[in-house]
RNA sequence: GCGGCUGUAGCUCAGCGGAUAGAGCAUCGGUCUUCGGAACCGAGUGUCGGGGGUUCAAAUCCCUCCAGCCGCACCA
């Protein structure tokens, strides 16, 4: 179906190319009519005639009948109301459309989406939330836009530090280091091996031969990277189902994956005339950067004791993801701190020629989530958050709400319940912020059910729904006419018909806040409705247009939630 | 020093070229014998960090200054 905007947009564009092809109508929503159309002034100035003769001259060849009315106002806006038997239409055409107006995207994608990125051996902490979680979202987004998606979990599997891991492993024996890495403290065992490094000169020897041993290839020491790759992977695959974010083990491929490219990286460089080598170390220089004495920037691809840094495995997974996977869009969701090395990644990759041109390669950054005191959120202690403990410790505050309110639920059904609630919380108040804002962590106000919160809108979900539970004949959608009679069914009609636009913009933009926006709208409007509106205590066709109308919102924000990454329970 | 990001109501944040700058929370006042009151309606508050400029129109674009955060060659 076509889009209440886009049938208002299509129209008025035929209007405006009279005058000037391809000329914006700049179309809006608006609190003075249902739509606005503010391009008419800039039109006007390029014309060099007056605006509001502009206007008279656009609404002369608008094709609106059937579908607005328009007056001119103030210097030369056109104000747009749309008509009633218009809004029926689009709401019948909605209500038999299980995407709710949105459309696929004409020419699919295979877009890699790199998001997450934990350490292996390492805890997860909120360091790792909002990859994750504006990465999940962003995932969902595109896969319900019709892309295909593959999603890249680029962990940190390799480098200097498994060598004292690994001899770390050793010393403790791989059944008592197996359980510590699963169960329990895996900063421990971290710190732990770190500790002994800086403290004996024999664990620092051991684990240097094993650093060797291991980009060696030695089978036994590969084996004993491999029980602690594979303990982590166990350990992320349990915190992405308490976060239900849809990153899978296979997901997983880390920077020992681009081992066996690095070298023929570094060669095709070469071969391209692009490597110069500077204090001993492989490097590119790209045009633009410039270190802190004004001195062109390397990207350093090979250091100087002949390892490989993080630049050549991100050069490879690029190479890779374009010349194997066919990516013609990926995603990099990874913190701001990174952007000038992803920057200088691109930038010699395209020099390169293993980035196109035509592939749309973006790097999607994020703020910082900080503490109340508005610095880096850390614990009281100033140690990192654990994700896990910040996701435990909502729930227990979900229990405590649900006790509150005397819920009918117990055991099982009100874990998950505040297990839904808890991940709502966390993951609303991380999207609903502008994405490369900074926001304060504060859990109190994030799982409260008023306010703009994802409990608010789960509740009001779960209020649609309660119609329905109650009503003594079964709600048969698609008879329904929308006289939309009363100003709050209207309001919420016009919502219902606005959710395309907030879903492209969310994707256009890469900002799922913007869906977010909407769906508070939503339930606002949905709210003010319900209060001035009895449904099941109106009668006949009146009945079944609130019905429908409570239909829709049920399923508007459902699909809207769904595809941020929150449930929609039915019940609360 | 160079580059990037940020500075909007008491607090948390939207708005990023259009008509009197918005929401949530908090505050105050109403409604309602409530299809789940965890509701709805209304009210107040802002040199949109300061200053210049571009434009018919600037919180929004450009320049500059101030404040804060982050990056700037071998740890990823």
């Amino acid at each position: 179906m076509t889009s209440t905007y886009e049938t208002l947009r299509e129209r008025l564009q035929v209007a405006f190319d009279a005058l000037e092809m391809g000329a914006d109508p700049v179309l809006r929503t608006s609190e003075r009519g249902d739509y606005q159309a503010n391009g008419v002034m800039a039109l006007a100035k390029r014309l060099s005639r007056p605006p509001r003769e502009v206007a008279a001259t656009i609404i002369e060849s608008l094709d609106l009948a059937d579908v607005a009315t328009v007056e001119v106002a103030g210097p030369g806006f056109l104000n747009l109301t749309v008509t009633t038997e218009f809004l029926d239409r689009q709401l019948g055409e909605l209500a038999a459309d299980e995407r709710l107006g949105v459309a696929t995207a004409p020419n699919p994608k295979r877009v890699v989406i790199d998001y997450s990125a934990p350490n292996v051996a390492k805890e997860m902490h909120v360091g790792h939330l909002r990859s994750t979680v504006i990465g999940d979202a962003l995932a969902r987004i595109y896969r319900f836009a019709g892309h295909h998606v593959i999603a890249r979990n680029h962990v940190g599997d390799w480098g200097t530090p498994f060598g004292m891991l690994i001899e770390h492993l050793v010393d403790l024996g791989e059944q008592a280091a197996a359980s510590t890495l699963s169960i329990g403290d895996l900063d421990g065992f971290y710190r732990e091996a770190r500790s002994k490094f800086d403290s004996s000169d024999a664990f620092k020897g051991r684990s240097r031969a094993r650093v060797v041993a291991l980009q060696g290839g030695d089978p036994e020491t590969l084996r004993l990277w491999h029980v602690l790759v594979n303990q982590s992977i166990t350990y992320f695959s349990e915190v992405y189902d308490k976060l239900d974010v849809t990153l899978s083990a296979e997901d997983v491929v880390g920077e020992s994956y681009y081992n066996h490219l690095l070298e023929s990286v570094v060669e095709d460089l070469r071969a391209a005339g692009l490597l110069v080598e500077s204090e001993g170390a492989l490097c590119v220089f790209p045009e633009g950067f410039q270190n802190r004495d004004g001195e062109p920037l390397p990207l350093i691809v090979r250091k100087s004791d002949g390892g490989y840094g993080y630049a050549a495995s991100d050069l490879a997974a690029i190479r890779d993801r374009v010349g194997t996977l066919h990516a013609q869009e990926m995603l990099y969701v990874v913190g701001v701190p990174q952007a000038q090395h992803l920057e200088m990644v691109f930038a010699v990759a395209r020099q390169a020629d293993w980035l196109p041109d035509s592939v749309r390669c973006e790097h999607v950054t994020f703020g910082n989530v900080l503490g109340p005191d508005h610095k880096m959120f850390k614990t009281r202690s100033g140690e990192t958050v654990k994700l896990v403990a910040l996701i435990d410790e909502a729930i227990e505050r979900a229990f405590v709400i649900l006790d509150d309110r005397g819920t009918d639920l117990d055991g099982d059904a009100k874990y998950l319940l505040a297990e839904q609630i808890a991940r709502a919380a966390i993951k609303y108040a991380d999207l609903s912020t502008e994405r490369q804002h900074d926001y304060v962590f504060d859990l109190e106000r994030m799982i409260a059910f008023e306010g703009d919160t994802g409990p608010y809108l789960q509740y009001a979900h779960a209020r649609v729904r309660s119609i329905f539970r109650r009503a003594a004949t079964p709600f048969v959608p698609g008879d329904a006419h929308f006289a939309l009679a009363a100003p709050a069914e209207r309001s919420l009609a016009l919502g219902l018909l606005a959710m395309p636009e907030a879903f492209t913009s969310a994707l256009a933009s890469l900002q799922p806040h913007r869906l977010c926006t909407y769906l508070f709208d939503l339930a606002q409007r949905f709210t003010s409705f319900y209060d001035t509106c009895p449904v099941l205590a109106s009668e006949g066709a009146l009945r079944e247009e609130r019905l429908a109308l409570c239909d829709l919102t049920a399923r508007a924000l459902e699909l809207g939630l769904s595809v941020l990454g929150i449930d929609a329970p039915p019940q609360m």
